[in-house]
DNA sequence: GGGACTCGATACTGGGTTTC
DNA sequence: GAAACCCAGTATCGAGTCCC
């Protein structure tokens, strides 16, 4: 055994350590699994196995015990996982870089996620790549919470764009946009004259954008929590449905005021902002070390961000009420 | 409780590479 | 060119879990 007597950390240096142990070490954070981690590198569990027992041996700690079916990271495992992921992005990037990112003639598909933000920034996206990136494809892929930091782990996504507060801290984010509520309601429809008070707000029936179980979503539980029970009879998965849904049935649909303002008027709506004194969390873009330093990843960043402060910039029709 | 199944660890082997 | 070494493969075992 050619490592016979290297029993600890203090006995290799980066000369005698294979760095694939790395890439090993990295699977297996991700997969929790010797098995799965295996498969994700294309070798068989056997030499995942030995990876693993060299790398135990190297570090000197168990780093993964196996509690039930799961590989569990001891906390030695868990302390050097964000140093190891960060450099294996930045090798990573470095391979990449001599392939110097050119979105007029680059071919590329980017995987991004949103919770729903996708009507505010897609559009504009898409438009802006037909002009100046016409070989790059975006596919839009539904996320949520703790769905986000595996995502971009197993890169299934190259970022997110998302509008709930929480990020772990061992990712990168930049708030984007600052939002309010709005609501929006067809006055042929609804007995009411410009802003609704309260009391009509309250009085009235409702349709959430609801992407989970729960019929309220975000925003109607955040609306509940804030002491105000309304009488939410529809929950749709998208804002174009709940808009449709406005536009034909006497009903307040409640929403962000950005998608508000860009859309109502599609629907023949009006705007208002929503009378119940509620904070929504901004729209924030989250990413990866690999999306750090990814030159094409930067690129769509920069593009979002672009658009984001676009955005910004126009006014904010409700804030100016 | 026991059999079936899953999964990780170990022993051994063979192919490829490196070193002398 | 032969020996040593490295790496990943197969075969097998044992521990843990699931299900009847």
């Amino acid at each position: 055994m050619g490592m016979a007597g290297m029993t600890s950390i203090d006995h290799f240096n980066l000369r005698s350590f294979d760095l694939n142990l790395m890439i090993a070490f990295d699977a297996m954070m991700k997969e929790r699994s010797v098995t799965k981690a295996a498969a994700k590198l294309r070798i068989q569990q056997p030499a995942m196995s030995h990876n693993l027992s060299t790398l135990r041996m190297l570090l000197d700690d168990e780093l993964f015990i196996r509690i039930g079916n799961v590989m569990q990271p001891t906390a030695k495992a868990e302390a050097i996982a964000v140093s190891v992921a960060d450099i294996l992005d930045r090798a990573q990037s470095v391979i990449q870089a001599k392939d110097c990112f050119n979105p007029a003639c680059a071919e590329r598909e980017f995987k991004v996620g949103f919770t729903c933000e996708e009507l505010l920034l897609l559009p504009d996206l898409v438009a802006r790549m037909a002009v100046s990136a016409p070989g790059i494809r975006i596919r839009a892929v539904r996320v949520f919470g703790d769905d986000v930091g595996r995502a971009l782990d197993q890169g299934d996504i190259d970022l997110s764009v998302v509008c709930f507060p929480l990020v772990p801290a061992r990712y990168r984010h930049q708030k984007l946009l600052n939002q309010t509520l709005a609501c929006v309601y067809n006055p042929d429809l609804l007995a009411v004259s410009g802003a609704p008070s309260r009391t009509e707000y309250l009085a009235a029936r409702h349709v959430f954008i609801a992407l989970q179980d729960d019929i309220r979503g975000c925003v109607g539980t955040l609306i509940r929590e804030a002491g105000f029970d309304l009488d939410i009879v529809v929950g749709v998965p998208d804002y174009m449905a709940a808009l449709e849904i406005a536009a034909v049935s006497p009903m307040i649909a409640t929403m962000p005021d950005l998608i508000a303002s860009r859309y109502a008027s599609r629907f023949g709506l009006a705007v208002h902002p929503a009378p119940v004194p509620i904070d929504l969390p901004s729209v924030s873009m989250v990413w990866s070390a690999r999306g750090e330093s990814d030159p094409a990843i930067q690129w769509l960043r920069a593009e979002i961000t672009d658009i984001a402060a676009g955005i910004t910039s126009e006014g904010r029709l409700l804030a100016a009420e």
